[in-house]
DNA sequence: GATTATACTGTGCGATACACATTAATGTCA
DNA sequence: TGACATTAATGTGTATCGCACAGTATAATC
């Protein structure tokens, strides 16, 4: 039988798992490799596994959204990544997507004036 | 291959995905059935399969999140969905957490001040 | 009897999570 | 200095989970 705490869980990461993508493509403006996106994302708060992470970016410049280059001059040999033109487009386009749903969402979502009474807090 | 606008699309459900749940959960806190759901989610402009969420009502029941009842009363049977009060607890965590992520998503996310020129628009 | 309202089910696919493996650089301690 | 642990950095394989989709079923209504 699952906890609630474990529900929770289970549909906190449904939550990420869907803005992931976004996120990811949202840090890659500039040239970064997976190494340092985990370290940045994780000091905004989401922790992102590297075998999370690895083959995503991997699945994303097959797709055509991102460019990938070896960098083996600076020490241990890095693989950077960044957003290509059909990248770029994507994700103007998707970012758009994810305020219209925003939008949506928060007329639906309830609170905003106080009231639920339910002892979480 | 897959086309720019195919990918865009895989994104945009898996960005529909993440917060399904929460779509859900935020209609139920009057009951209501899923033929009906489907329908006001329609209007909204998300759609949304039978198949699709028949199971997931099912799986929210079992998992605590909602009661449900049927009503033969009233010409066809139908099938009542309402938050119990886990649910409802579940959702407000939730909501709260969709905000945070929120947050964080309008730091990372481009635009606001224009100046991408992409050709999208 | 056809169409709409309403619910249910089963299978496949896709994507993450997690555990594990690998290499290279750096630091440390005897 | 040489051995060994630790950190930086990437990679892979498998299990699991959840949706999408197509199909089934029943009752009411026209």
């Amino acid at each position: 039988m699952e906890s609630q705490q474990e529900i929770m869980g289970g549909l906190v990461q449904e939550l990420h798992r869907g803005s992931l993508v976004l996120i990811i493509l949202s840090q890659l403006n500039e040239k970064q490799y997976g190494y340092s996106l985990v370290q940045r994302l994780e000091e905004q708060g989401l922790s992102l596994d590297p075998g999370t992470l690895y083959p995503l970016l991997r699945r994303l410049e097959k797709q055509g959204l991102l460019d990938s280059q070896w960098d083996t001059e600076a020490g241990r040999p890095r693989r950077y990544y960044i957003l290509s033109l059909a990248g770029r487009q994507v994700l103007t386009a998707v970012t758009r997507e994810w305020r219209k749903l925003n939008g949506i969402m928060q007329d639906m979502l309830p609170g905003n004036s106080g009231g639920e009474e339910d002892g979480t807090d």
